[in-house]
DNA sequence: GAGTATACTTACCTACCAGTAAGTTAGTTT
DNA sequence: AAACTAACTTACTGGTAGGTAAGTATACTC
């Protein structure tokens, strides 16, 4: 079994680094399977098909941001911490060439997708929206953000904001992507 | 000549439908030739491979930028209204079906793409990013708008979200769009 | 030690993809 | 009226896509 959960978990990222570089159309059995030195079947026998793997992966994805959202729900550490790390991991997974998160890769194949999967990327994107405007909230009562108006609302605005900025990444370069993050925190009133 | 020219423009408006809905792996030849009524090769004699096609798009999508920016420019029209132009045009594409501009389209298949249409896409979006910032600098002498910062800085960030919130929009419906444009109005210091 | 489950591989299938070469047809030029 | 050109269609190709059925090796169970 060990050597199985393996396979399956590799399949799992690969497919994600290539979801995030290419989008849902832009990859094939082969990609997964050729460099994991696997055959295509060995992907079929894990994933039925590609829905099935499409929804293992936001399931997994899914399952990253609940881990480390909630561990900063408990220690309840520093807003502008919260928000830089947020920054920084963004700024890494556009280095590693994964210029869209899963729910913006998937945004273009969108209304292919079967329900089940439309459904989990929205439950993925309401979670984020929900944490974000938690940052802000917190940011905001210990005086580290000052901003006017609905935190969800600047939430969404910021999310929207980074979800567009790892997209320019590619075209723009990395000085656009820290040009944004530098104009986020203008715009929370953090000074420095 | 007219024919041609005729079946010219209507396989570019398809092919732009297509890319933005689906992006440039997404379709395929058959699905522009088969609703045009034409057959696959009257796409490779007008556009002899599919980059030849995306460059032609985007080259239609630059030119349609600049006719309605110089209007603009020419006119100095309140920076308020030119703002909402933006928005309403946002809005209408993604209801169309049009939920990513052709920049955002190819971000995902970015690297895959030949120099040329790399460049081509760049300008676009350099183009775009100067227009924005023209309208926030007039918006501000004018006294419509009121920020802090570099406007160039503060155009990325309202263009990064927009590109942000067409992608979510999808995901998130209309009012999640609606939202964002409240938002950004907000943070520009527009009240009603 | 026979039976069963897991985790694959081998071999194959059909459909489709972008692209091409060789016509065909209508209009235009000389 | 002959030659030429633009705008296609017909008919095809090699390659790849996602997917499947049947076989195999290994490990675990009774």
């Amino acid at each position: 079994m060990n050597a199985a959960v393996d396979t399956r978990s590799r399949i799992i990222d690969r497919a994600n680094e290539l979801m995030m570089q290419r989008g849902f159309n832009g990859f094939s059995y082969r990609d997964i399977s050729e460099p994991l030195g696997v055959k295509n079947a060995a992907i079929h026998y894990h994933f039925p098909n590609k829905i099935d793997l499409i929804a293992a992966l936001i399931q997994d994805n899914h399952e990253l941001l609940k881990k480390s959202t909630s561990r900063f729900m408990e220690n309840g550490g520093p807003a502008r911490e919260q928000l830089e790390g947020l920054f920084a991991f963004t700024a890494g997974q556009c280095k590693a060439g994964r210029p869209v998160c899963v729910g913006g890769a998937l945004a273009a194949d969108y209304d292919q997708l079967p329900d089940e999967i439309q459904g989990a990327n929205q439950r993925f994107m309401n979670e984020s929206a929900k944490w974000m405007t938690r940052v802000l909230e917190l940011g905001r009562e210990q005086g580290e953000f000052s901003f006017e108006g609905d935190p969800a609302s600047k939430a969404r605005m910021i999310l929207a904001a980074i979800q567009g900025g790892r997209q320019l990444y590619r075209i723009q370069g990395e000085a656009y992507l820290q040009d944004l993050f530098a104009q986020i925190r203008r715009d929370l009133g953090i000074k420095s």
